[in-house]
DNA sequence: CTGTCGGCGTTTTTT
DNA sequence: ACGCCGACAG
């Protein structure tokens, strides 16, 4: 009995042995990839004699780097905890530490999160008067120039571009000012690392033979950056070992490039390819439909999914008039299936947009479902929550002026806008940071006396926790900060729910602090691996608030005893028993964005990009898929600018009628026996998702549709439908919502039905009717 | 200097 | 509908 090989069907045990070179494992969803790393580092240990540390897996969320950290050591013992196991950013940081001599960091250097971003650049367009670039664009340029791995003087515009010219003089102020500060943003912990290994030969002999095999998971989603970083870290070695799926690539806005997985073998010669294609996760009805969805997106490599199970449930599909109808049928679906056994955190509601949270959570109010939004970082982006970071930030990095600028006056010490501005002048001509300026107020021109007095009290409070902070443990500076601000004193003062609601989570933050000082002493004091130097070891402080920086969407926890709303992109790597796709229309999924003009290719990559979205939501779910969509959508609240009716989405159009049950009516209490069917009537539904009795009618419509027709006509033998659907009567179709027959040639002879109705895409439809009997 | 009001832009997706 | 920002009054 081994307990690493043996669990392993053909394919994946292919991967875990393969030996020294680069392999790519082409790994469909649910097709056990994180057992693929986990196994092969195991195998790498146990029976190859790597040491360990000698093993480098990154992944892209903290939560898929917990569960591998869990699962090694499940297999490994301590010994499993001594590999670097790390999302690619916390991997940055952490070299960023070991280099921050180097790198010309300290060993505590803040990380600016996206909030902290944007209020860089949006202080810099104002101060250099910059007109038409609004603090967005300017902001989504930069990212892009930094996932692509740029810097400043590298950047290419074309000959006429003059907000990209701003945006470029906005970007070189920006790295000013973090270098100033002594800060990095999150693309900083990728790149610094490059440009370092790339410019220093001595490091990159260092690094690139550092780790002996190097695995990076999810590899679809990396960007240049990180695909150069990979790169020199496997060194001439090429002991690299990718997974990940070009089907679930979803991540291209934000500069991720699937040709990095799809290319691999190319750049990497030589290179073992495996497919993972036997799905332990759904059911066959899910696989075929999901396929049916991602087959039609260009450029992919071909795979299927197939699964040794048998049976399962079809799929449902709730069509709805509007986004509270739906809300409602989603909620009462996901009663039903509570009812039916699935506990409720085995249920899950995904939708494209967050906003369309809103219609559905207040559904699950009213349902009285429990049920949490999934959401990342929310706590931590609390307004007082980031405060009292900024000040935790402040006392390790007094440099910092962006987290100076935020807490100065908070709570208030009536230091005004017009004080502030004074000190800024001064710094600027100074060339030093605001902090330094506190120490000698008396060179700020017009002070008022007791505008210097408060900033001495702040200064103060500051300079007494920033030398304190290496003997205080991440609890008590935050206990620290919070008494010396009074920033929960003064919240009681106020007395309002919502303070006391801010002054809880501050507590709670306090909480963090101390669960987190509890994690670290209960951490084994690491055994410094022979010829392995150890991490520098920064105060407490300063983990805390890099944990806190690199805390993502994903880490946390599924409670207990809840259905989940989530983003699509957030679902990533989750699986559920039952999983509902809302907004199954055009413009919402695929979502379009009609303000933003593409160039036809990159509007193609776009909608291929929501398949593989939707494909993504499909296969999350284990048992049972819901579609829905609602006929009707407001946009912008209820009497907001405009509501508009929705074309169902064009991937319900791929998907084989025959995948589909009947959606959604499950009415209870369950009626009295059916009365038998009269006339030429077809068949009676099974009813296994309905208690509901009706008529079904399978018929193929006689032309082809062209998209914006709102009727169609079928033809019955008279055997079947014909006089059954007169004039007027109500349709309802199992994919595509209701209809009312426009006209019908009478019973007798071959019968003409013409319904109206949806049309999806350019797609021949097989409609299924159905009414009630 | 602070708090409130009204107008405006906003909705992708997030490590 | 909502949050953000600028304008205005206390």
């Amino acid at each position: 009995m081994d307990p690493i090989l043996d669990p392993l069907n053909d394919a994946q045990r292919e991967a875990v042995l393969h030996g020294d070179g680069p392999l790519l494992v082409l790994a469909g969803a649910g097709s056990g990839k994180t057992r693929v790393i986990v196994h092969r580092v195991a195998h790498l240990v146990r029976h190859r004699g790597v040491a360990p540390w000698h093993v480098l897996c990154v992944t892209f969320t903290n939560k898929a780097a917990g569960e591998m950290k869990e699962r090694l050591a499940e297999l490994l013992g301590p010994e499993g905890e001594q590999a670097w196991v790390s999302t690619f950013h916390a991997f940055g940081a952490r070299f960023l530490r070991r280099e921050a001599q180097a790198a010309g960091l300290s060993q505590s250097f803040p990380i600016y999160d996206d909030g902290d971003q944007m209020g860089l650049v949006k202080r810099l367009i104002a101060e250099a008067r910059i007109d038409g670039l609004t603090p967005r664009e300017a902001l989504s340029r930069i990212d892009r120039w930094k996932n692509d791995g740029l810097r400043p003087s590298l950047v290419k515009l074309g000959s006429y571009d003059p907000r990209g010219e701003a945006a470029l003089a906005v970007w070189k102020g920006y790295e000013r000012a973090l270098s100033r500060a002594g800060a990095v943003d999150f693309n900083d912990l990728l790149l610094r690392p490059l440009q370092l290994l790339e410019k220093d030969p001595h490091l990159m002999a260092r690094w690139s033979t550092r780790f002996r095999y190097v695995l990076v998971d999810e590899f679809q989603d990396t960007n240049p950056a990180q695909y150069r970083l990979v790169k020199h870290l496997c060194g001439a070695r090429r002991n690299v070992c990718v997974v990940g799926d070009d089907d679930q690539a979803i991540y291209r806005w934000r500069g991720a490039d699937v040709s990095n997985i799809l290319d691999f073998d190319r750049d990497y010669p030589g290179t073992r390819v495996v497919k993972l294609e036997q799905n332990y996760r759904s059911s066959r009805f899910i696989l075929d439909a999901a396929h049916a969805v991602i087959e039609k997106a260009a450029r992919r490599r071909e795979k299927k999914l197939w699964t040794e199970r048998e049976g399962g449930a079809p799929l449902a599909l709730l069509v709805s008039d509007d986004e509270h109808q739906e809300g409602e049928r989603i909620a009462r679906a996901a009663t039903a299936a509570h009812a039916a056994g699935a506990p409720w955190e085995e249920i899950a509601v995904l939708y494209r947009v967050n906003a369309q949270s809103r219609s559905i959570e207040s559904a699950m109010r009213a349902a009285r479902i429990p049920y949490v939004i999934v959401r990342g970082q929310s706590f931590y982006e609390r307004a007082e929550v980031k405060d009292a970071a900024a000040y935790l930030r402040l006392a390790l990095e007094p440099r910092s002026d962006l987290d100076l600028l935020r807490v100065v006056n908070r709570p208030s010490r009536k230091i005004g806008e017009k004080t502030v501005e004074r000190l800024q002048e001064v710094a600027q001509a100074r060339g030093t940071s605001l902090f330094e300026l506190l120490s000698d107020l008396s060179a700020v021109p017009g002070l008022k006396p007791a505008a210097a007095r408060a900033l001495a009290g702040f200064r103060d409070l500051v300079a007494g926790l920033h030398a304190r902070l290496a003997e205080l443990s991440a609890a008590e500076a935050v206990k620290a900060v919070l008494e010396g601000a009074e920033l929960i004193e003064r919240l009681r003062l106020e007395g309002t729910d919502e303070a006391v609601e801010r002054a809880e989570n501050l507590l709670e933050l306090l909480a963090a602090a101390r669960e987190f000082d509890e994690a670290q002493a209960g951490q084994a004091p690491a055994e410094p691996p022979p010829g392995e130097e150890d991490d520098p070891v920064p105060p407490p402080l300063a983990r805390f608030l890099e944990q806190i920086a690199l805390l993502g969407e994903a880490d946390a926890p599924t409670p207990e005893g809840r259905v989940a709303l989530m983003t699509l992109h957030a679902a990533k790597g989750l699986e559920f028993d039952a999983v509902f796709l809302a907004g199954l229309e055009e413009g919402t999924l695929p979502h379009e964005r009609p303000w933003k003009d593409e160039t036809p290719s990159e509007k193609a990559a776009s909608l291929d990009e929501e398949r593989r979205l939707c494909y993504v939501g499909m296969t999350r779910a284990r048992h049972r898929l819901t579609l829905s969509l609602a006929r009707r959508r407001m946009s912008y609240g209820e009497n907001g600018p405009s509501f508009r009716s929705t074309e169902p989405s064009r991937f319900l159009g791929d998907l084989p009628p025959a995948l589909f049950g009947l959606a959604g009516r499950a009415a209870s209490p369950p009626p009295p026996a059916a009365p038998a069917p009269r006339g030429p009537v077809i068949r009676r539904h099974p009813g296994a998702l309905s208690t509901e009795p009706h008529i079904e009618l399978e018929a193929e419509p006689l032309e082809e549709r062209t998209p914006g027709e709102r009727s169609i006509d079928y033809a019955f033998d008279q055997t079947e439908g014909g006089g059954a659907f007169p004039r007027g009567s109500r349709v309802r179709h199992t994919g595509f919502g209701e209809g009312l027959v426009l006209s019908s040639d009478g019973p007798g002879g071959d019968a003409k039905v013409t319904v109206s109705f949806f049309t999806v895409g350019e797609k021949r439809v097989l409609a299924r009717f159905l009414r009630p009997a």
